[in-house]
DNA sequence: ATGGCCAATTTTATTGGA
């Protein structure tokens, strides 16, 4: 029996985010740590503040935009970026990596922009490939999806939902879409261990004392198949994080599996 | 209460984020 601890974190712009991402590795010790939002391309990513400490690297990044990035103890098995067939930006958005026991999923869904944006139909898009993902990859055994989903699957998951209903992050069809990854066999981890209001992992920066007065979001996820969440003994979101000096938006989001 | 913020690039404005 050994613990597996995994750390999800947008960190919106990584080379922004360095004091807080070592205060991460140094304090947490996650086994593994995704991060989304890295708005760095490959050859400017810090890969040495994990190597130093004794991690893996796994990075598919762009000039500004998007970027996912997962480190890891040990040796990667295999991996992936992007859907089978999917569209340009997804291998920015979605990586894939085998480890051992698991498939480890981390992404970074479209936000979407508005309802009749075109942007708006990817996202839809997207969730449903990640469905139909998860499914195929459940062959080889459990899987792991984790990060910034960019929807907040239920009313006590964001502040005050009744003025959301036309959100891109709250929609009914974009919560139908998340039910959807449900559907695949995922369970929603967090949840099982927080069922509580007011769990949130993202706080907009222009609201103004959103943190201190708690008003948010919880977008950013850790799921998994049935066989791992029943091994799950913990999740939280480090919101202390979110209170350091030069923040990311969104807190990091934890959890915690006995293997 | 979605902007008043923050980060990046096209930088002393614009854009995207959620």
């Amino acid at each position: 029996m050994s613990i597996f601890k995994v750390v999800t974190f947008n960190v919106n712009s990584i080379k922004a985010r360095v004091p807080i991402v070592e205060a991460l590795l140094d304090r947490e010790g996650p086994d593994v740590l995704c991060l989304q939002e890295t708005k760095t391309v490959d050859r400017e990513f810090p890969r040495e503040i994990f190597e130093a400490r004794g991690y893996r690297v796994l990075v598919r990044g762009m000039k500004a935009y998007n970027g996912v990035a997962a480190a890891i103890r040990g040796e990667e098995l295999e991996s992936f970026a992007g859907f089978p067939s999917g569209e340009e930006m997804d291998p920015y958005r979605l990586l894939g990596v085998r480890l051992d026991g698991m498939w480890l999923v981390n992404c970074y869904v479209p936000q979407g922009k508005e309802i009749d944006h075109p942007d708006y139909a990817y996202k839809l898009r997207f969730l449903s490939r990640l469905a139909e993902l998860v499914r195929e990859l459940e062959g080889d055994g459990e899987v792991l999806l984790v990060g910034d989903l960019n929807v907040a699957p239920t009313e006590a998951d964001v502040t005050n939902p009744k003025n959301k209903a036309d959100h891109v992050c709250f929609h009914r069809d974009v919560r139908e879409a998340f039910e959807g990854l449900l559907g695949a066999g995922l369970v929603d981890v967090f949840r099982r261990h927080r069922p509580g209001e007011g769990e949130f992992s993202f706080w907009d920066y222009r609201v103004k004392g959103a943190l201190e007065r708690n008003i948010g979001w919880r977008i950013d996820h850790i799921l998994a198949t049935r066989g791992l969440a029943d091994r799950s003994v913990d999740s939280a979101v480090l919101r202390d994080y979110r209170a350091m000096e030069r923040p990311s938006d969104h807190g990091p989001v934890m959890g915690v599996f006995e293997l």
